[in-house]
DNA sequence: TATTATTTTGAGACAGTTTATCAATTTCAA
DNA sequence: TTGAAATTGATAAACTGTCTCAAAATAATA
Protein backbone atom coordinates (compact mmCIF):
# COMPACT_ATOMS: atom_id res chain seq x y z
CA UNK A 1 0.00 0.00 0.00
CA UNK A 2 3.05 2.35 0.55
CA UNK A 3 3.73 1.78 -3.24
CA UNK A 4 0.50 2.77 -4.17
CA UNK A 5 -0.16 6.51 -3.02
CA UNK A 6 4.18 7.02 -3.65
CA UNK A 7 3.39 10.32 -4.84
CA UNK A 8 1.74 11.83 -2.04
CA UNK A 9 3.38 10.11 0.43
CA UNK A 10 6.65 11.43 -1.03
CA UNK A 11 4.70 15.00 -0.55
CA UNK A 12 3.75 13.92 2.63
CA UNK A 13 7.05 12.94 4.08
CA UNK A 14 8.31 16.56 2.47
CA UNK A 15 6.15 18.35 4.48
CA UNK A 16 6.88 16.41 7.59
CA UNK A 17 10.36 16.91 7.48
CA UNK A 18 10.10 20.80 6.89
CA UNK A 19 8.52 21.50 10.37
CA UNK A 20 9.70 18.80 12.53
CA UNK A 21 7.18 16.39 12.12
CA UNK A 22 6.92 12.55 12.16
CA UNK A 23 5.78 9.63 10.65
CA UNK A 24 3.47 7.59 12.25
CA UNK A 25 1.76 4.26 11.25
CA UNK A 26 -1.38 6.69 11.83
CA UNK A 27 -0.49 9.16 9.58
CA UNK A 28 0.23 6.30 6.73
CA UNK A 29 -3.08 4.65 7.66
CA UNK A 30 -5.05 7.90 7.31
CA UNK A 31 -3.46 8.76 3.89
CA UNK A 32 -3.79 5.43 2.56
CA UNK A 33 -7.31 5.40 3.05
CA UNK A 34 -7.87 9.68 2.71
CA UNK A 35 -6.53 8.89 -0.93
CA UNK A 36 -8.70 6.21 -1.53
CA UNK A 37 -11.84 8.81 -1.62
CA UNK A 38 -12.63 11.90 -3.47
CA UNK A 39 -13.91 13.52 -0.25
CA UNK A 40 -14.88 12.21 2.90
CA UNK A 41 -15.92 13.91 6.20
CA UNK A 42 -14.05 13.31 9.58
CA UNK A 43 -16.83 11.25 10.72
CA UNK A 44 -17.16 9.04 7.98
CA UNK A 45 -13.36 8.17 7.90
CA UNK A 46 -13.20 7.25 11.77
CA UNK A 47 -16.17 4.90 11.13
CA UNK A 48 -14.43 3.23 8.15
CA UNK A 49 -10.95 2.94 9.93
CA UNK A 50 -12.54 1.41 12.96
CA UNK A 51 -12.49 -1.83 11.82
CA UNK A 52 -8.91 -1.76 11.42
CA UNK A 53 -8.11 -0.07 14.43
CA UNK A 54 -11.02 0.04 17.00
CA UNK A 55 -8.69 2.27 19.20
CA UNK A 56 -8.01 5.06 16.18
CA UNK A 57 -9.13 8.54 18.06
CA UNK A 58 -11.82 10.59 16.68
CA UNK A 59 -8.92 13.58 17.46
CA UNK A 60 -6.50 11.89 15.72
CA UNK A 61 -8.63 11.75 12.70
CA UNK A 62 -9.36 15.45 12.32
CA UNK A 63 -5.43 16.78 13.24
CA UNK A 64 -4.24 14.44 10.49
CA UNK A 65 -6.91 15.75 7.95
CA UNK A 66 -5.77 19.02 8.79
CA UNK A 67 -2.62 17.83 8.58
CA UNK A 68 -2.94 16.56 5.12
CA UNK A 69 -4.75 20.41 4.25
CA UNK A 70 -1.28 22.11 5.22
CA UNK A 71 0.45 19.53 3.45
CA UNK A 72 -1.71 20.75 0.48
CA UNK A 73 -2.76 17.23 -0.07
CA UNK A 74 -6.32 17.81 0.91
CA UNK A 75 -8.36 20.66 1.21
CA UNK A 76 -11.03 21.75 3.44
CA UNK A 77 -14.58 22.61 2.63
CA UNK A 78 -17.31 23.50 5.22
CA UNK A 79 -21.23 22.97 4.14
CA UNK A 80 -23.75 22.28 6.62
CA UNK A 81 -22.88 21.62 9.58
CA UNK A 82 -19.77 19.47 8.55
CA UNK A 83 -16.44 19.70 7.04
CA UNK A 84 -15.56 17.55 3.95
CA UNK A 85 -11.98 17.18 3.34
CA UNK A 86 -11.26 16.85 -0.20
CA UNK A 87 -8.93 14.79 -1.83
CA UNK A 88 -6.40 17.19 -3.98
CA UNK A 89 -4.44 14.51 -6.26
CA UNK A 90 -7.99 12.32 -6.85
CA UNK A 91 -8.75 14.11 -10.11
CA UNK A 92 -8.28 16.81 -11.88
CA UNK A 93 -9.40 19.98 -9.98
CA UNK A 94 -13.12 20.00 -9.62
CA UNK A 95 -14.94 23.32 -8.62
CA UNK A 96 -18.52 22.72 -7.76
CA UNK A 97 -22.01 24.30 -7.63
CA UNK A 98 -24.17 23.93 -4.28
CA UNK A 99 -27.86 23.71 -4.06
CA UNK A 100 -28.61 25.76 -1.35
CA UNK A 101 -31.93 24.44 -1.11
CA UNK A 102 -31.08 20.21 -0.82
CA UNK A 103 -27.73 20.97 -1.10
CA UNK A 104 -27.08 18.59 -3.90
CA UNK A 105 -23.46 19.18 -5.03
CA UNK A 106 -22.58 19.33 -8.80
CA UNK A 107 -18.57 18.88 -9.97
CA UNK A 108 -17.60 20.14 -12.92
CA UNK A 109 -14.36 21.61 -14.32
CA UNK A 110 -13.96 24.54 -17.00
CA UNK A 111 -10.81 24.88 -18.88
CA UNK A 112 -11.59 28.59 -19.98
CA UNK A 113 -12.20 29.92 -16.55
CA UNK A 114 -8.66 28.13 -15.65
CA UNK A 115 -7.31 29.99 -17.74
CA UNK A 116 -8.79 32.96 -17.32
CA UNK A 117 -7.65 32.41 -13.37
CA UNK A 118 -3.70 32.25 -14.58
CA UNK A 119 -4.82 35.08 -16.68
CA UNK A 120 -5.24 37.18 -13.91
CA UNK A 121 -3.06 36.18 -11.23
CA UNK A 122 -0.57 36.33 -13.53
CA UNK A 123 -0.91 40.00 -13.98
CA UNK A 124 -0.75 40.30 -10.30
CA UNK A 125 2.31 38.56 -10.25
CA UNK A 126 0.84 35.23 -8.57
CA UNK A 127 1.34 31.55 -9.18
CA UNK A 128 -0.81 29.76 -8.62
CA UNK A 129 -1.10 26.13 -6.83
CA UNK A 130 -4.06 25.59 -6.06
CA UNK A 131 -7.73 27.56 -6.33
CA UNK A 132 -11.48 26.92 -4.91
CA UNK A 133 -14.81 28.00 -6.89
CA UNK A 134 -17.85 27.46 -5.74
CA UNK A 135 -20.88 28.54 -7.68
CA UNK A 136 -24.21 28.77 -4.82
CA UNK A 137 -27.50 28.63 -6.02
CA UNK A 138 -31.08 26.76 -6.85
CA UNK A 139 -31.21 23.23 -9.08
CA UNK A 140 -34.00 23.06 -11.03
CA UNK A 141 -35.58 21.10 -8.99
CA UNK A 142 -35.80 23.62 -5.93
CA UNK A 143 -36.28 26.50 -7.62
CA UNK A 144 -39.95 25.40 -7.87
CA UNK B 1 -35.56 54.11 9.21
CA UNK B 2 -38.30 52.53 7.73
CA UNK B 3 -38.23 54.50 4.71
CA UNK B 4 -34.64 53.84 3.98
CA UNK B 5 -34.93 50.29 2.93
CA UNK B 6 -38.67 50.29 1.63
CA UNK B 7 -38.56 48.00 -0.99
CA UNK B 8 -36.92 45.32 1.04
CA UNK B 9 -39.23 45.85 3.71
CA UNK B 10 -42.19 45.20 1.14
CA UNK B 11 -40.47 42.28 0.77
CA UNK B 12 -40.40 41.11 3.88
CA UNK B 13 -43.88 42.48 4.55
CA UNK B 14 -45.12 40.22 1.31
CA UNK B 15 -42.98 36.58 3.11
CA UNK B 16 -44.81 37.89 6.43
CA UNK B 17 -48.58 37.92 5.25
CA UNK B 18 -48.22 35.08 2.77
CA UNK B 19 -47.17 32.80 5.85
CA UNK B 20 -49.16 33.80 8.66
CA UNK B 21 -45.92 35.66 10.48
CA UNK B 22 -46.13 38.81 12.03
CA UNK B 23 -44.47 42.26 11.67
CA UNK B 24 -42.34 42.82 14.97
CA UNK B 25 -40.01 45.60 16.42
CA UNK B 26 -37.03 42.66 16.71
CA UNK B 27 -37.62 42.36 12.60
CA UNK B 28 -37.41 45.45 11.51
CA UNK B 29 -34.84 46.48 13.77
CA UNK B 30 -32.77 43.58 12.89
CA UNK B 31 -33.72 43.95 9.11
CA UNK B 32 -32.60 47.34 9.30
CA UNK B 33 -29.26 46.75 10.71
CA UNK B 34 -28.79 43.90 7.98
CA UNK B 35 -29.59 45.60 4.88
CA UNK B 36 -26.67 48.18 6.05
CA UNK B 37 -24.11 45.47 5.64
CA UNK B 38 -22.58 43.37 2.63
CA UNK B 39 -22.80 39.95 5.11
CA UNK B 40 -22.62 39.70 8.51
CA UNK B 41 -22.66 36.81 10.92
CA UNK B 42 -25.15 36.36 13.64
CA UNK B 43 -22.74 36.50 16.20
CA UNK B 44 -21.48 39.97 14.94
CA UNK B 45 -24.85 40.72 14.44
CA UNK B 46 -25.98 39.82 18.02
CA UNK B 47 -22.70 42.36 19.18
CA UNK B 48 -23.52 45.14 17.40
CA UNK B 49 -27.16 45.24 17.86
CA UNK B 50 -26.55 45.11 21.67
CA UNK B 51 -25.93 48.70 22.28
CA UNK B 52 -29.36 49.42 20.73
CA UNK B 53 -30.82 46.67 22.76
CA UNK B 54 -29.34 45.12 25.11
CA UNK B 55 -31.99 42.05 25.79
CA UNK B 56 -32.22 41.01 21.64
CA UNK B 57 -31.66 37.35 22.07
CA UNK B 58 -29.03 35.39 19.95
CA UNK B 59 -31.72 32.73 19.34
CA UNK B 60 -34.49 36.12 17.96
CA UNK B 61 -30.85 36.88 15.65
CA UNK B 62 -30.76 33.32 14.12
CA UNK B 63 -34.62 33.00 12.87
CA UNK B 64 -34.76 36.43 11.80
CA UNK B 65 -31.91 35.94 9.65
CA UNK B 66 -32.95 32.78 8.30
CA UNK B 67 -36.46 34.03 7.95
CA UNK B 68 -34.66 36.60 6.01
CA UNK B 69 -33.08 33.58 3.69
CA UNK B 70 -36.68 32.28 3.88
CA UNK B 71 -37.90 35.58 2.44
CA UNK B 72 -34.94 35.93 -0.46
CA UNK B 73 -33.40 38.66 1.33
CA UNK B 74 -30.52 36.92 2.64
CA UNK B 75 -28.53 34.16 1.65
CA UNK B 76 -26.46 32.19 4.36
CA UNK B 77 -23.15 30.62 3.61
CA UNK B 78 -20.65 28.45 5.18
CA UNK B 79 -17.49 29.94 5.87
CA UNK B 80 -14.84 28.43 7.91
CA UNK B 81 -16.60 27.69 10.92
CA UNK B 82 -19.43 30.17 10.78
CA UNK B 83 -22.44 31.03 8.76
CA UNK B 84 -22.14 34.24 7.09
CA UNK B 85 -25.34 35.89 5.66
CA UNK B 86 -24.83 37.49 2.54
CA UNK B 87 -27.29 40.88 1.94
CA UNK B 88 -28.74 39.80 -1.32
CA UNK B 89 -29.40 43.19 -2.69
CA UNK B 90 -25.82 44.29 -2.77
CA UNK B 91 -23.81 43.35 -5.58
CA UNK B 92 -20.17 44.42 -6.27
CA UNK B 93 -18.74 40.36 -5.81
CA UNK B 94 -15.10 40.64 -5.18
CA UNK B 95 -12.85 37.30 -6.06
CA UNK B 96 -9.81 36.76 -3.95
CA UNK B 97 -5.87 36.01 -5.04
CA UNK B 98 -4.29 34.89 -1.33
CA UNK B 99 -0.55 34.45 -1.21
CA UNK B 100 0.36 31.42 0.85
CA UNK B 101 3.56 32.46 1.83
CA UNK B 102 3.03 36.36 3.41
CA UNK B 103 -1.07 35.83 2.93
CA UNK B 104 -1.38 38.66 1.33
CA UNK B 105 -4.77 38.89 0.04
CA UNK B 106 -5.27 40.61 -3.53
CA UNK B 107 -9.27 41.40 -4.75
CA UNK B 108 -9.91 41.11 -8.19
CA UNK B 109 -13.12 41.03 -10.78
CA UNK B 110 -13.24 39.23 -13.63
CA UNK B 111 -16.38 39.49 -15.93
CA UNK B 112 -15.50 37.23 -18.33
CA UNK B 113 -15.08 34.27 -15.47
CA UNK B 114 -18.70 35.58 -14.35
CA UNK B 115 -19.85 34.91 -17.64
CA UNK B 116 -18.53 31.62 -18.08
CA UNK B 117 -19.86 30.48 -13.97
CA UNK B 118 -23.53 31.62 -15.23
CA UNK B 119 -23.19 29.56 -18.37
CA UNK B 120 -21.63 26.05 -16.50
CA UNK B 121 -24.49 26.88 -13.91
CA UNK B 122 -27.45 27.10 -17.10
CA UNK B 123 -26.02 24.22 -18.37
CA UNK B 124 -26.43 21.82 -14.85
CA UNK B 125 -29.73 23.81 -14.58
CA UNK B 126 -29.07 26.00 -12.06
CA UNK B 127 -29.52 29.27 -11.04
CA UNK B 128 -26.49 31.47 -9.15
CA UNK B 129 -26.71 33.74 -6.29
CA UNK B 130 -23.89 33.85 -4.73
CA UNK B 131 -20.28 32.46 -5.68
CA UNK B 132 -16.97 31.85 -4.24
CA UNK B 133 -13.58 31.76 -5.85
CA UNK B 134 -10.16 32.18 -4.30
CA UNK B 135 -6.77 31.34 -5.87
CA UNK B 136 -3.79 30.18 -3.93
CA UNK B 137 -0.61 30.53 -4.81
CA UNK B 138 3.03 32.89 -4.46
CA UNK B 139 3.05 36.70 -5.10
CA UNK B 140 6.04 37.63 -6.95
CA UNK B 141 7.67 38.82 -3.55
CA UNK B 142 7.32 35.50 -1.65
CA UNK B 143 8.00 33.16 -4.87
CA UNK B 144 11.82 34.29 -4.61
C1' DT C 1 -60.79 50.40 22.17
C1' DA C 2 -61.12 45.77 24.32
C1' DT C 3 -60.91 40.95 23.46
C1' DT C 4 -58.66 36.98 22.03
C1' DA C 5 -56.25 33.61 19.25
C1' DT C 6 -51.88 33.21 17.43
C1' DT C 7 -47.17 34.24 16.85
C1' DT C 8 -42.84 35.79 18.74
C1' DT C 9 -39.53 36.62 22.09
C1' DG C 10 -35.72 35.85 25.51
C1' DA C 11 -33.11 32.97 28.28
C1' DG C 12 -31.06 29.07 28.75
C1' DA C 13 -30.89 24.09 27.85
C1' DC C 14 -29.39 21.14 24.41
C1' DA C 15 -27.15 18.79 20.33
C1' DG C 16 -23.58 18.19 16.90
C1' DT C 17 -18.93 19.28 15.36
C1' DT C 18 -14.25 20.39 16.18
C1' DT C 19 -10.35 21.56 19.24
C1' DA C 20 -7.64 21.48 23.67
C1' DT C 21 -5.65 18.90 27.46
C1' DC C 22 -2.44 15.69 29.26
C1' DA C 23 -0.37 11.36 30.72
C1' DA C 24 1.41 7.53 28.25
C1' DT C 25 3.44 6.00 24.06
C1' DT C 26 6.03 6.28 19.81
C1' DT C 27 9.33 8.22 16.68
C1' DC C 28 13.95 9.18 15.12
C1' DA C 29 18.44 11.33 15.33
C1' DA C 30 22.61 10.63 17.68
C1' DT D 1 20.04 1.84 22.58
C1' DT D 2 18.99 6.14 24.46
C1' DG D 3 16.43 10.25 25.20
C1' DA D 4 14.39 14.58 23.67
C1' DA D 5 10.57 15.77 21.12
C1' DA D 6 6.35 14.74 18.85
C1' DT D 7 2.09 12.01 18.79
C1' DT D 8 -1.65 9.47 20.40
C1' DG D 9 -6.14 8.26 22.70
C1' DA D 10 -9.67 9.42 25.78
C1' DT D 11 -12.28 12.81 27.19
C1' DA D 12 -13.23 17.47 28.59
C1' DA D 13 -14.21 21.75 26.76
C1' DA D 14 -15.47 25.18 23.28
C1' DC D 15 -18.23 26.64 19.63
C1' DT D 16 -22.10 27.20 16.55
C1' DG D 17 -26.68 26.83 15.89
C1' DT D 18 -31.42 24.95 17.26
C1' DC D 19 -35.10 23.76 20.58
C1' DT D 20 -38.08 24.62 24.59
C1' DC D 21 -41.48 27.13 26.94
C1' DA D 22 -43.54 30.64 29.81
C1' DA D 23 -44.33 35.44 29.14
C1' DA D 24 -45.07 39.19 26.00
C1' DA D 25 -46.40 41.22 21.65
C1' DT D 26 -49.11 41.31 17.46
C1' DA D 27 -53.15 41.68 14.63
C1' DA D 28 -57.71 40.36 13.53
C1' DT D 29 -62.34 40.95 15.28
C1' DA D 30 -65.93 42.91 17.65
Amino acid sequence: MATKHAKEMATLKEHLGKHQLKLTRQREMILDAFLRQEHITAEAMYHQLAKADPHLGLATIYRTLNLFCDAGLAQARHFGSQTKYDNVSHKGHHDHLICTGCEKIVEFENEEIERLQEEVAARNGFTINTHRLELYGLCSRCRH
